[in-house]
DNA sequence: AAGATGGGTCAGACATATTGACGTAAACTG
DNA sequence: CAGTTTACGTCAATATGTCTGACCCATCTT
């Protein structure tokens, strides 16, 4: 273990290819904690930049959404964070109010309430997102890509069936 | 795609073979986005279980580590959870005033505080284990052995240097 | 016209975390 | 041995993100 020349022994084990009995204890052990270090790391690693203009996680939880999903009603964004009218509630409210998005009526259902981002949002989203991309890119490459495929099959099979239509759709709103 | 279901074409999509472009923006957004969903709704599937137990996620992860790692000292759970000392003395103080955890003095340092599970600790944890590695080994097996690997992978090269020994010490104590 | 949906808002509360200071015991180091 | 560092605990005050549950309005659907 103090050995320097294998300061990875531990990590070359973990990587040894799985075994074929998938539902050893070891092996979901082993990816409940790689999953929790790799996003709560990864998550940290904006917190500075966010502190810095006063916003929390949530703030850029849903900037991240509207980002990739531009004229998004609340009720998707509801949806996607998975938390109550009320919480979304605040966070947008503090977002409009530093100018971050703007919202604008729904042509075909004018109940609902658009949200994109300003120029500002833009910009902020996008010092942001260059951040988590060079950590994640980085691990892609070191990875190669045969690996970052699994790795997305892996994550497609932990999203609950209800949720993966939400998920899938991500995207679509630019290409259309 | 070896996915003969195909239950739902847009999954499918973002399962197409990562691009030889690895920075590209889009799959990084992917990445990102499952690495959400999958760590969010693989976390709140257990918030009921923990809730009749009048505990919280906070106190689910020391009981998670302190079970892979039986006589964890508190320093090392520290590091492990990345909170402060008074944010894990409230939890811990309550896991061991409903008797799910115990503490002893280390042997080699006095100072030390060596956690473990109690009897009933440990079958709180396993239940609430249970429920994850039913998820966690679903998507496995739905994913394929090579697929887990990549996962392993990818998510290793996304714990910052730092904290990589760390992690992949867990659940050496066991074995010695 | 009735009901469902999209959105907003109130009060009150809980869980989880923070900073910074301070204290004690034990270990390490000159 | 004296001085410093480490491991742990604890205080008060505070911030953030979340919740429940009630209630409202506008608009769409039937």
């Amino acid at each position: 273990m103090s050995d320097p020349s294998s300061r990875n022994a531990n990590l070359a084990r973990s990587n040894a290819s799985a075994s074929p009995l998938f539902l050893r204890e070891e092996e979901v052990r082993r990816g409940m904690e790689l999953l929790y270090f790799g996003y709560t790391r990864l998550t940290k690693s904006i917190d500075d930049e966010l502190s810095e203009q006063g916003l929390g996680r949530a703030h850029h939880r849903a900037l991240y959404f509207i980002a990739r999903e531009p004229d998004l009603p609340v009720s998707q964004l509801l949806r996607l964070l998975a938390i109550t009218k009320q919480s979304l509630g605040r966070v947008l409210t503090e977002l409009q109010q530093r100018g971050l998005i703007e919202a604008s009526k729904g042509k075909r259902d004018r109940r609902q309430k658009l949200l994109r981002l300003t120029q500002t949002g833009q910009a902020m989203e996008a010092e942001l997102f260059d951040i988590l991309r060079k950590r994640l890119s980085a691990a892609y490459a070191g990875a190669g890509q045969d690996n970052v495929t699994g790795f997305w099959r892996v994550l497609e099979g932990l999203v609950p069936e209800a949720d993966r239509e939400l998920v899938s759709d991500l995207g679509e709103g630019r290409k259309a």
